[in-house]
Order: C-alpha cells, then sequence, then structure tokens
DNA sequence: CACTTATTTCAAAAATGATTGAAAATTCAA
DNA sequence: TTGAATTTTCAATCATTTTTGAAATAAGTG
C-alpha cells in the first residue's frame, strides 16, 4: 500500500462504489449496503466496523445494521481469523451465488404473491359471473386478468428456473401475452 | 355492467391494482401508475383523466403527472375517438412491448452508466500502477475491479439481447464471475 | 468476576419521495 | 376571438425511508 496511490484507490473506490449503490439501490436495498459491499470487496484485508463507519461516513449504528442486513443477505461474512478484538468482516465474491438466493428468496416471493392475489381476483369475478351470468364487465375483466395471472404464471415458472439453474429462455412468453387476441 | 356486479368489480380491481402497484414499485416506478394502469387495463370502456382521480382517491394534479409518464413509457394511450370534451385514455395490452421497452430505455442506460463507470475506476488504477508499480492493493483492486466490469459487460449484453429479441441465456455468465478463482 | 471496549437497538432527526391544491396554461365549442 | 372547461405545473405538505446518536446490551480481557 503505497501511499502516492492513496489518492487513486480512493478515486476508484468512490466510482465503484457510488456505481454499486444506485445498482444496488434500484433492486430495492439500501444504497449505503453498496457502497459498503463494494468497500470490502475491493479490499484484500477484512476491515472492522469503525473503519467502514471512518471510510464510509456513516455513523456507528448505521454499519451496524447495513452489516446485519449485508449477513442476512449472504453479501457479507465476518472474517474468522482476525488477531483483533473488533469484528472484522470481508465481502461475499461469488456475485452469482449471491444473485440467485437474492432472487430465490425475494424475487420469487413476490411472484408468487402476485400469482396468489390475482388469483383471488379472478375467483371473486367467476363467482359474481356465477351468480349473474352475462355481465358484459365481469366478462371483460375476467379475460383480461385471466391474461394477467397466465403472465405471472410463466414469470414465476422464469424465475424458479433461473434462481435454480442460472438458464432462462423468455421464448415460450411470446404470444401468450396477449391473451384476448389469441386465435 | 349488472349493477349487482358492482361489488365484485370493485374487489377484483382493488386486488389486481394493489398486486400490480406493489410490482410496479418493485421495478422503480411509483405505485400510483400502477394502479393507475390495472385500472385502466381492467375497462372495457376508456377514461377521462377525473373518472380515473374518482376511482383512485388521487387529485387531479397526481392523476395528470402519473397519465403523462404512463405515456412517455408507452404504458398508456390517449383513446383518439371519445365524443367527449375531456380525454380518455386506455392501456396499452401488449405487455411483451412494454416489459422490452423499459428494459431497452431504462435498465439498458442503466447497466451502460455502471460499465462507463467501473471502466473508469480501472483506469485510474492503472494509471496509478503506471507511476508505482507493483503496489500489492493497487493490484488486488485492479483485479476485483476487473472481474466486476467483466461481469457487467456480461449483464449488458444479456440485457440488450433480452431487449431485442426476448431470448436470454445466462449460461456464458457461469465461471466468470470470480476472476480471480479463474485456473 | 469487574471493567473496558465493541456492538446493537431504537426513538428522534434528516433526507427523500409522493401527493395535494390552487394558480397558470391550454383547449375547444360557440 | 372569448370564456368556460380541462389539463398542467409546482411550491407546499404529507408520508416513507434512511441515518443519527446515545443508551442498553453484549463480548472479550485481565
Amino acid at each position: 500500500m503505497h501511499p502516492s496511490t492513496e489518492e487513486a484507490r480512493e478515486r476508484a473506490i468512490a466510482l465503484a462504489s457510488e456505481t454499486m449503490a444506485e445498482i444496488i439501490d434500484f433492486w430495492g436495498f439500501k444504497g449505503s449496503m453498496g457502497r459498503i459491499w463494494t468497500l470490502l470487496y475491493l479490499s484484500s484485508a477484512s476491515m472492522s466496523a469503525d473503519t467502514i463507519a471512518e471510510q464510509t461516513k456513516l455513523s456507528a449504528g448505521a454499519v451496524s445494521m447495513s452489516l446485519t442486513e449485508l449477513m442476512q443477505w449472504g453479501l457479507v461474512s465476518r472474517d474468522p481469523l482476525t488477531g483483533d478484538r473488533k469484528r472484522h468482516y470481508q465481502a461475499e465474491t461469488d456475485i452469482w451465488a449471491i444473485i440467485r438466493r437474492i432472487i430465490r428468496e425475494r424475487e420469487l416471493r413476490m411472484v408468487e404473491r402476485a400469482v396468489d392475489r390475482f388469483s383471488r381476483a379472478v375467483a371473486v369475478l367467476e363467482e359474481a359471473n356465477a351468480q349473474v351470468p352475462d355481465d358484459r364487465e365481469v366478462t371483460f375483466m375476467l379475460k383480461r386478468l385471466r391474461g394477467l395471472l397466465d403472465l405471472t404464471r410463466i414469470g414465476y415458472r422464469l424465475v424458479e428456473k433461473l434462481a435454480k439453474d442460472g438458464q432462462i429462455s423468455l421464448l415460450p412468453i411470446r404470444g401468450t401475452l396477449n391473451p384476448e387476441e389469441r386465435p
């Protein structure tokens, strides 16, 4: 760690961690989680919470909470071998494994919930339709809602497959998205 | 539109539009955009802004702003044939086309920006490395940062392909995500 | 143990994002 | 044109999320 490279290292960290903050924020995590992960990812040595706080200019509390969440998602782990009172943290580097876990534990659940709710909406309308048949508007809504439900189910299988083996083809979607236009 | 089906229709709309609000919010749009789109999508007739405001309990201003944004993303269009002073709006129903447009115009740009910024970070370190060769830390950071950049570039090509023809395989990613572990 | 240091928790503050409401601008029918 | 109706804009308000800071808890050391 030559001192004269410090400025360059700092600039690189700033650029990379801001970028990662944006990406991770887009995925619904706090930007500071992205910054902390990047800081650790770009450091050859593991870091203590107070060093992280210092470098990211976050409070001790914020760092503690972010680290907890990062560890819950498996993005960061504790360094077991550190001759120090303080705990040290290191970034998980298998990014593909991280992505799969997040897809499995979060995106899949979201799509699952969507399938469930769209199904309930369809059920409500089917019930009304049984009571009062031939209501034009109910028939229309049912058609569209079933299309949405079909699509969401396809999405579920896609995300499931992606989480499982990192392979995906969107081909089966085409042509089923506009159910009312089917022959 | 049999009056006795009204309650069922309202329940179905509430269920579906809440679900869509969640999904769209996750994708970084305002939830109310999802609610408005769903309301229009489930209606056989196009709707005026004030009807939308009434049904969604949003202010005229919020509806106007949301409709503008929805039209910019091609999620909603104006109904050209309406014998009415007021403008009427209708939902775009080709969901696959919508998804592709959003991927093309938004996700792709985000990944593009990320590639650019990671490249700049790499350039900064390469410069430092030329000045002061053999700095262990700079070397380490370069290795990791190049891995991140590679990965982002693969992501770019993937998203590009997805936007272009709705087909994607993540297979090429595997094995390149952990660059320091390559043979 | 007892004591110091490190970490977590959480209510309050700050920051950010969404919505309102009313004024300004635009549209359209007469 | 004009003027009523509609739509847009935007500063202010409201709501949500993130961060702080300090007290409470836990962990490690001698």
